[in-house]
DNA sequence: CTATTATTTCGATTATACTAGAAATATTTA
DNA sequence: TAAATATTTCTAGTATAATCGAAATAATAG
């Protein structure tokens, strides 16, 4: 991943609201929710949302697929990693992550 | 890690001249860098170059530690982890890490 | 104290992003 | 076709950020 797409993306993700929409996302899975479900949820103005929505897609970290009236939103999972692993390119020998300590503590104990 | 501390650390990092200082400071591990070496290195005006510093200091990405004239810069390696850790936060399960995807080919081969 | 090197503050310009109401459009159902 | 629901476009106000030159301020060495 260049560094300007890893920027770009982690300056979307930057914005409160939209990581809010992100992380409902994630929590909602592959099969993802409409639009109107994040609104209502959320409680964001629906012409906000659009506009955070696009954003997203802008930088691939969303996927949307119609089905009838509704517009199914999901997280693009790998774009995830992607800019996840870019932050922590080269530096895993310098201190463990979350995951990675708890299996550290686990396999102490 | 609360939503809105997510968020602005993950703004700070959205920005090009800060996330290559950032690439720059995690390569050089934890001893870190002087604010002159990284000027030189990545040709960013010194003036420009501290308003971005302090903007990292500010989100607990940048520690610094002063040694006779010098300034020396280093990344909070476990911040790093915190916010790509938010990130990822209960999508383990959806797909797999560049690094563990690297893992599973090794264990395929 | 003076010179040198390192870093920060100030100030000004320019650009871009966030927000959301109102109106418009699209899609389905009756 | 009309009504209902879902989503987008338009528009505009407000705020905040990026950039960097010039000058100011440290801190040390000679």
């Amino acid at each position: 991943m260049k560094l300007e797409d890893a920027a770009e993306t982690l300056a979307q993700l930057g914005n409160p609201t939209r990581l809010e929409v992100v992380r409902y996302l994630v929590k909602a899975g592959p099969s993802g929710v409409p639009v109107g479900s994040i609104q209502k949820q959320l409680k964001i103005p629906a012409s906000t949302l659009t506009h955070h929505l696009k954003h997203l897609k802008g930088v691939g970290l969303l996927m949307q697929k119609r089905e009838k009236t509704n517009l199914w939103c999901s997280i693009n999972f790998d774009r995830l990693h992607e800019v996840s692993d870019f932050l922590l390119e080269e530096c895993c020998s310098f201190s463990l992550r979350k995951s990675d300590k708890a299996k550290t503590e686990r396999d102490a104990a």
